[in-house]
DNA sequence: TGTCCAAATTCATCTAGACGACTAGTGGTC
DNA sequence: GACCACTAGTCGTCTAGATGAATTTGGACA
């Protein structure tokens, strides 16, 4: 016998028993995932291999193994195969999160790109956080954060144009939110309040974080201030749920 | 005219060009929504009105109205249609989190469900986060808590059953966690730490969420510690992503 | 040796059709 | 009025096949 691999359950796949074909292979597949039959990195059988071993058709293994991914366990990558995901990074929120500090706690190298930075006139609802006037000029970053070189967040940054003026221009020497709020004046700040939500990513942003479409992504709107209690920044960072965990102290 | 809804883009899809076709419809209908098209709670057309109107077949439909599911723009609920999803909920994670009290403050009714409690040995993960030795007793409740008859989180709770004899017959009696543990002797307790990720559900977490598969939930993993410092029980709660937003004060 | 192109591999998208499962109503019986 | 069986409408699953897109492999060629 060659491998003791994504073997179809014992009895066979149960047809017209209440429980669809693709949950079934699914479960078979997290199972021999979970049982360590593949190690983390490692690629999996093919589509048409897996389709021929569990008797099926190859689109109901696509639905099985979108599943999978979704839960996390795989990525799925076109034209190379299919593989066991690996480990995940904690991403601490607390009032004095500052990406780099963060990163490098785990022992990893952080790192930012500058996407784009913009200026735009602020909405109703960003008026309001920013505690500024609608309409009023907002600066918006753009930033891509990563660990050893690996996609961690996308950030979206909204400061009061007002204050904040050289933004674009220091970002653009150096990508570090907080260098560039340190040069503006503002050398120390806090999170005020963070909320938390989960969706799909956008293709844009699935590309961004090198992450599939499949897999969910945390969203976290955060609200910096300033030690006097002004409004600093609101921030939107999209997280890849695949490879962070977010850790809230209290 | 009748009604200037999910109409395909101006020119019709453009085939072969290198964007999904199932894509272009997603960005339709999701343009739709936003501009307003359909009030929450609407019902959209159907599946196989939408393939007549894009010209397609009904399973690119289907793909591209998953996919709308799963950045939480619509419900799809099988044998009655697909509708617009409606507003979510704050939930405040802070050092004092208790549920009914979180969910009262947002003027709704809480109320908590018992699923089942049982008696487990502590495996090393779990034994080492409760800070007793593995394979000690623990006492395993699992819980839905609802806000107005909907359906919130699913709480998986883990207490040390040394210290927690009663906790099952009192939970009987009442689904609260609080009130348990304070006829317990923890008239207070506060949360240490949380861990929040997210991922697709399992099936059994969709139907107790009532929720769709294809959309996300968090999951976020609470410590919480008596004032003397001990570990009063580990929880995992699982939260519907389209019904709830997690909210972290610092 | 190194470069480039073509073929093979593998996942992605789209179509087509059949049937199952669930929901909500309709109309009958008791 | 309560209950039940039936039916039409709608989403869910599965199969089958064709073609496209991304990646890797390996041979031709300079």
């Amino acid at each position: 016998m060659t491998d003791a691999l994504p073997s179809p359950p014992a009895g066979g796949l149960a047809r017209r028993e209440g429980v669809a074909l693709w949950r079934q292979i699914q479960q078979a597949i997290e199972a021999d995932i979970a049982a360590g039959a593949y190690k983390p990195g490692a690629r999996l059988p093919t589509e048409a291999e897996l389709a021929a071993r569990f008797a099926v058709n190859r689109h109901t293994i696509r639905r099985a193994m979108e599943e999978v991914e979704g839960r996390g366990l795989i990525r799925i990558e076109q034209g190379r195969g299919s593989f066991v995901a690996e480990d995940v990074l904690d991403y601490r929120l607390g009032p004095r999160t500052r990406f780099s500090e963060n990163i490098r706690r785990q022992n990893r190298e952080p790192e930012g790109r500058l996407l784009r930075v913009a200026e735009m006139a602020a909405d109703a609802t960003l008026a309001e956080a920013l505690g500024i006037r609608r309409g009023r000029a907002v600066i918006v970053a753009e930033r891509v954060a990563l660990a050893d070189g690996r996609p961690v967040v996308i950030g979206t940054h909204h400061f009061p144009a007002a204050r904040f003026r050289q933004m674009p221009a220091l970002l653009a020497v150096n990508p570090s939110i907080s260098a560039a709020l340190a040069a503006c004046g503002v050398p120390d700040y806090r999170r005020l309040v963070t909320r938390i939500t989960a969706r799909l990513p956008t293709p844009e942003e699935a590309v961004l974080l090198q992450q599939s479409r499949a897999r969910p992504i945390l969203v976290a709107e955060a609200v910096n201030i300033d030690p006097s209690g002004a409004v600093v920044d609101v921030t939107f960072g999209r997280y890849a749920a695949g490879r962070v965990q977010l850790v809230v102290d209290s």
